[in-house]
DNA sequence: AATTACCTAACAAACGTTCAGTAGGTATGT
DNA sequence: ACATACCTACTGAACGTTTGTTAGGTAATT
């Protein structure tokens, strides 16, 4: 692995804990064992760092659910394991989890758009496709932005939900939460449509 | 208002805004016109600020639901109108709804428990309560945080989603939001319960 | 006289950033 | 073959600024 792919390894974990203000250049300096100005060698400055780091954090999710698109079963079933994928990645990849949530936060428009257009668009554009034909008669939108809504919800707030009275170990298992999900739409959905 | 007050009033603002490390004393100081030992004279130090400040933030929101849980309407109307009321309180204050969401993202456990008995607790075994009504044979718990993930994301993820192919200007409007999440679990527990 | 609410000014530490310099590799000219 | 030149990747030390925090003083209220 190259010094620039190492910080930004290191940086999208840091970043993702601490925030752009607070991680200090030194502090990543220390954790990947170089000068700061070796950084700034790679870097023109922290901001650049930081949008790089987004970027890079990003680059590889864009075929993860390509299997899920390209096998040839029924509608239904596609959600199913759509949603499936979306929470195992979320729960897996939690540093890019939590990188996209200050992104979120942050809500700055300029990057939005780079985040909507250059990364997730296309999933975005399946799922309202996979959406159309599950419901013809719903708007598509509304319906792909409840299922990343739902799936997304349950990895976010875990550390909160957890402390509700009636909570149980199992909320924490992938295939608990996606087969309640993917049940309430699958439902919801076909009530609307008869 | 007395000063404390209106130091924690402008620190929800701009702790939302800016996150803990990326407000400092100064800059909080110079918004309310004091001087930054002023702020030290009412609280011992930044971080004692900081949590008195979510505490204050979240204060005032326990009541809001009231109205809605004391209606002796249908179940299914209790619902849309809680909704409907949940997605107003995050549009309406999004300064409280962004210091809600750095807390999450901090998911500090400590901090997680007070807000969950503290705060929240009510409102969510009393939505526990009416997923019971609707729908029995389901998990509560599932389904009263489908509920809230649901209207949550939407709002959240707005300025992402508005980047999408096909997005429309009446899915910034709060009734329509509702009126889709609503229709969408009332029929994925009608469903299911038949 | 004592308390409260504030001020100015300063502290050490940490901040982002830059600068001059060096070790090592590579390519060119003689 | 050897010297020259240039590159990339890095270091240590320093720049000026901003950080959280505090000490000491003032002016008003109780």
């Amino acid at each position: 692995m190259s010094s620039k792919e190492k910080i930004l390894e290191t940086a999208i974990v840091l970043f993702a804990q601490k925030g752009y203000s607070g991680l200090s250049m030194r502090q990543l300096a220390q954790a990947i064992d170089m000068s700061v100005a070796a950084i700034y060698h790679h870097f023109p400055d922290k901001n650049a760092l930081y949008l790089e780091t987004v970027r890079f954090a990003f680059s590889d999710k864009e075929q993860v659910f390509a299997q899920v698109w390209e096998s040839d079963c029924p509608a239904e079933e596609k959600l199913g394991r759509f949603i499936r994928s979306l929470i195992d990645v979320m729960l897996q990849d939690r540093d890019f989890h939590r990188l996209m949530q200050r992104e979120i936060l942050e809500a700055d428009p300029e990057r939005m758009q780079l985040l909507a257009q250059g990364i997730f668009k296309r999933q975005f554009c399946l799922l309202m496709q996979l959406a159309t034909e599950l419901a013809p008669e719903q708007d598509a939108h509304l319906v792909a932005t409840s299922v990343i809504g739902l799936a997304k919800y349950y990895v976010e707030y875990q550390p909160l939900l957890k402390n509700f009275p009636g909570w149980k170990p199992e909320y924490e298992m992938p295939e608990v939460i996606a087969a309640h999900i993917t049940g309430l739409l699958l439902n919801g959905l076909k009530a609307k449509a008869a």
